[in-house]
DNA sequence: TGATTTTAGTTAAGTGCTTAACCAAATGGG
DNA sequence: CCCATTTGGTTAAGCACTTAACTAAAATCA
């Protein structure tokens, strides 16, 4: 037992510290929210899909779509798959360029955000209103700081 | 496309809007560190194996080690036999009850973190360092009420 | 204009985790 | 005691994602 490596390990600077206590509380809050979709029979990934397309008015290509939410081009492929056939997306060919399809948000898919979004984000809100007002703010200040960089 | 559904995931509440920009900066921090990993030929679900054995005194059974790194028994059960082939952590029974096992990390698991935390902190480190002392002290705090909740 | 490169999307193979099912050893109440 | 239950760990099957390989269409440019 190397006893300088048990102390380096024990005792975290500030930042590294900072870090994993980040990393933590984060893994938790997601943890309420995707137990919210799961008990649905939903999952995250599915509703961030359908989340983006209503932010950029109900239909968009497969490569926007993954590079926003953040996830491969094959995997968009996987998922847009299901949701399609569930009727929660139409899958159409672009009008002029013969390689893209556009994916439009169907009636459907937007009945199961009006009825589950509102429960969702009220369980995460809940979790995140041990701070008040002011505190997210600085929170949030903070945070963009990090991300920025 | 339903106008009030668009308004509604455009503009977020604070709460949410927080919950968000956590999700995000996590990832980000997360991915600086895994990078370094992966370009080590290493994970750090593996090396987290370690540094709770470290922290541990060097030795631990595998439900303990499953419970302090949140994973399931099946999983560190996968994760632990690579480890043990390649000589970074040892396998022994028990003396006293026949159904657990001990893992002890070996002179080469320790070795390694000596050569390849301090370069991952750093890293990480200096990402987190876009904040100053005052203000990661301020983090911390907040995101410690948040992890309580 | 026709060959070469780039772009969009899908399909295939592989990885890292999960849940479910299982085995063996220990515990605990009649 | 001994049988039913609990506990620790592994094995099997499945899921969500990744990277690599591929197909087809469009753009570039000599």
């Amino acid at each position: 037992m190397n006893d300088d490596l048990q102390q380096y390990v024990l005792d975290l600077p500030l930042p590294t510290l900072a870090f994993f206590t980040l990393v933590e509380t984060t893994a938790k809050l997601v943890d309420v929210s995707e137990s919210y979709w799961k008990a649905q029979g939903l999952n995250g990934a599915r509703i961030r899909i359908l989340v983006e397309l209503m932010k950029e008015g109900g239909t968009m290509l497969p490569s926007k779509l993954a590079q926003q939410i953040g996830v491969t081009k094959p995997n968009i492929s996987l998922l847009l798959t299901p949701l399609e056939n569930e009727g929660l997306i139409r899958r159409d060919n672009h009008p002029r360029d013969g390689r893209k399809s556009v994916i439009t948000i169907t009636n459907e898919g937007q009945h199961l955000l009006i009825h589950n979004l509102p429960a969702n984000r009220q369980q995460v809100s809940a979790k995140m209103n041990v701070l008040n007002d002011e505190e997210l703010k600085q929170l949030l200040a903070l945070l963009r700081k990090l991300k920025e960089a």
